[in-house]
DNA sequence: TATACTTAGTGTAAAAATAACACTTATTAA
DNA sequence: TTAATAAGTGTTATTTTTACACTAAGTATA
């Protein structure tokens, strides 16, 4: 036990003098790191698939603000899942959404590379700490969502995931890593479970397919395969509104 | 920047003051974590998939060490993985070796829950500080390591993937997910290339695939799929000192 | 009410990949 | 010379994948 010290932490605002009792790390260990997490946000829109993005509400006495993706410092009591669950919620006030971690970024540089430093308090980032951030995507129906004003964006946009514009720190990298993790995971995960309406045609999952893979796929083969799916049921229900031979809808069946 | 604060941060043994100039986070805000690395070694050795697991060093008046996956806190000027890259260098001596990572772990309680928090000096861990761990899993040859005492590491043993002791935290968990990722990976990644001595036969190829995917293969289908393997090279050397038909050796080819 | 337009929906045959299966060969030791 | 051991090798049946083009159902309009 030799290793804790008490020290004081003396606030020269409030004049305020708290003791804490701390274990001194070796010279060499950190400690002072920042956690966040940051999550993509994908939507399908019929033919687009799109990205959330926001922008940072400017400080009082600053110009603009400046686009990223969604994310937050990690709270003390939350596990990372419940810190990215809590952003979706904040930005869509949607809860139990598809929710996937697949990276973590903790370049020693992220943060202070950006060439702007003003900006990043507009980030509530300290600019002398480093920062790493457990990154995750998940996806939503863009039929469902309601994009809210939150604490910390401004506004936030859907953008078509081929021309997501500059973004703050490595959030271009972040971005590009989620869709190949997408891509991926598209026959593991319950990804068309979790982007199309709750009714769709097969025309719509096979473009969903199409655009996520990037790649053109046979109509009847397409849904050869589809049928061996037993989650994707048919309805007794077609298409309407549309100026041509209707097409049946399905829905997905939850697996047991 | 009236977020910045100035501190004076008090040692009371050394009585010594450093004033540091702090961004004051909002209240929620965390800033109070600790974030290591943690690296699950395979090694594969004839028949068996293999983990590398350390006991640590205990403190001059602790009694004993305890086991657990070789990890250490990300110090301030290195990137993640550098810092998985140097736990295994200090362990083995060894560079450039085939490293991923895998899953990020940051349950608020997964230090804390211990039990024992004796333990925890034991790790070098302040047991008031939550910590985050970045996971990576890593491949090497058993007959090119050798284990080093390191200044983290008692001793370090070898355990069968199959039967690892209980370990400190939820390091049983790291192991577990490390092997199904290493599963995932296996025919994507130069897994083999790793793992296998320099020269080897197609029956330890094999074998290698039957231990990580837990599973037989055919030995005729199991050798035409690997004639398609343009990075699978036969060499002109036979197997020596074996009391039976001497194998083919093989060689495995850097892709371009 | 016929026609033009648009997308939905459907089957078959060839090619490729996978799976199942058993005997001969090369070497060493006794 | 023989026994023991693991290496090495081909064929056939089955399944999966690919390639490909026309008819059907509905709407709008002339």
């Amino acid at each position: 036990m030799k290793n804790i010290v008490r020290l004081c932490i003396f606030d020269t605002v409030t004049r305020n003098c708290k003791f804490i009792n701390k274990y001194r790390m070796p010279e060499r260990h950190s400690g002072v790191l920042d956690v966040s997490v940051d999550n993509v946000i994908f939507g399908f829109d019929e033919n687009i698939l799109k990205v959330l993005v926001i922008e940072r509400k400017p400080f009082p006495d600053e110009k603009k603000g400046m686009s990223a993706i969604p994310g937050d410092l990690v709270y003390p009591k939350e596990s990372l899942d419940e810190a990215a669950a809590r952003v979706l919620k904040d930005l869509t006030s949607l809860e139990g959404l598809f929710l996937k971690q697949f990276h973590t970024f903790g370049n020693p540089n992220r943060v202070k590379d950006l060439k702007d430093q003003e900006w990043l308090t507009n980030f509530r980032l300290n600019p002398e700490r480093r920062v790493i951030t457990i990154a995750y995507y998940s996806l939503i129906k863009m039929d469902e969502y309601q994009l809210l004003p939150s604490y910390f964006a401004e506004k936030a946009e859907w953008v078509d995931v081929l021309e997501v514009p500059d973004l703050a720190f490595d959030h271009n990298e972040i971005v590009s890593k989620a869709l190949e993790a997408l891509r991926q995971g598209l026959d593991k995960e319950q990804i068309g479970f979790e982007l199309l309406p709750e009714k769709f045609t097969l025309t719509q999952l096979q473009n969903l397919y199409e655009i996520i893979l990037n790649k053109k796929f046979d109509k009847r083969n397409f849904r050869k395969n589809i049928k061996k799916m037993e989650h994707v049921v048919p309805l007794n229900e077609k298409q309407e509104g549309v100026l041509h031979k209707p097409a049946q809808l399905f829905k997905f069946e939850k697996a047991v």
